[in-house]
DNA sequence: TTGTAGAAAATTGTATACAATATGAAAGAG
DNA sequence: CTCTTTCATATTGTATACAATTTTCTACAA
């Protein structure tokens, strides 16, 4: 499948509406819609949708039938769990191999939330918060672990979440929090980068869930 | 898309043969040949490979065409620190809640590995070793977690291993190795069911690359 | 009102056709 | 002999057509 094809340019369409919650869990995606929509071929549109089955962003109903994937309070827990379990081995990975430039890559990505959240740009601010945990995953140089991370939803899931989320206190946490895994990670300190990032992470099921 | 739809069959053949490496990595995967060999049209094998671009066991190269994702060295060794990384974490949540049901499975499952072994059953065996990991992993009753580990293509490359390595002390190294870990477990012992199992999935890898 | 049967519309699953592109083999120039 | 060029073949990308199935609507009876 070449990068400009149809089906491509579908997959990155819809995949994008329901990264971004434009498209609700459980919404029905018709085929011939989409089709007219983006004036492709119905087939385009299959191929699209099959694709984004095998990344379980949707599912095929058994009389047939394509639906986004709902996010229910369990998945919650799962993806909150799941995190903690990816970003804490990426950590720990991180403190057995050192790296000078990933360290300044964090710091930089902290002033960046702590200016942005100071202009009041909390969108912005959002963006620095995934980038800071993106970036924890990607120093491990793993790119399973990457591709799996980018792929779990998480990222948007936190997106989603930021959106919604404005309390300056909420910012607050989370850039002492950021700002003290890096310190402890500077410091070779694991046990404290260990509790931050759990606490952290838990802090955010905690607001996820006031939204389900 | 219904169960038993074609394009459903063909996606279920092709990922059998390539889960059991009888399509080698990097292998093209031509719509057409499919299509005759499966007595179904090009669009139901399309369908098919659109969906396994999606679980990453194929990938479209830039001028078009479908091949079989490849396995690297480095792809091995970054395996083996993603299982590491979800089966140290499935262990952690493991201790954290408890299951007797749990721990009486894995002690079953050892018991069969054993008798499989002591039989010369090595294929059987191989497959209670497969049982034993995903057993772990299941106990969390993470769905995604699940998912992903059985997405890993962790499991098939392990029977890959298991189907060409036939050395006795091997058994004997991986029977021991997992019944330490139960009995930690039952005992409460974190940290030697840590160490015992990196140091399990750490031979692992070792036998892993003299493969590659 | 409620429920049900049946018709109509919508939607999906599948095959075929065809144009565009890529691949590979043969022919010719250096 | 080796490297291009050219052409035939193979393969893919896309659209359309149509049968099968599901869903929705309507009318009618209990």
């Amino acid at each position: 499948m070449k990068e400009d094809s149809l089906a491509n340019k579908v997959y990155l369409e819809v995949r994008k509406k329901i990264l971004s919650s434009q498209l609700a869990g459980g919404a029905r995606l018709v085929e011939s819609a989409w089709a007219d929509k983006l004036a492709v071929s119905r087939v385009a549109v299959r191929e699209a949708f099959m694709r984004l089955a095998g990344e379980s962003l949707v599912e095929f109903g058994e009389k047939g039938g394509c639906f986004v994937k709902k996010m229910t309070v369990e998945d919650v827990r799962d993806i909150r769990e799941l995190r903690e379990l990816l970003e804490v081995g990426a950590l720990k990975i991180l403190f057995s191999k050192k790296n000078k430039e990933l360290i300044d890559d964090l710091e930089l990505i902290c002033n960046d939330f702590s200016d942005m959240v100071s202009k009041g740009y909390y969108g912005g601010a959002c963006e620095a918060d995934v980038r800071f945990h993106e970036r924890i995953i990607e120093g491990t140089c793993n790119s399973r672990l990457i591709a799996i991370y980018k792929n779990s939803n998480i990222p948007l899931f936190h997106m989603k979440l930021g959106a919604i989320l404005g309390q300056m206190e909420d910012y607050l946490d989370t850039e002492q929090e950021h700002r003290a895994i890096v310190d402890a990670l500077k410091a070779n300190d694991w046990n404290r980068a260990y509790e931050t990032l759990v606490h952290h992470l838990d802090r955010g099921e905690q607001e996820a869930l006031e939204l389900v």
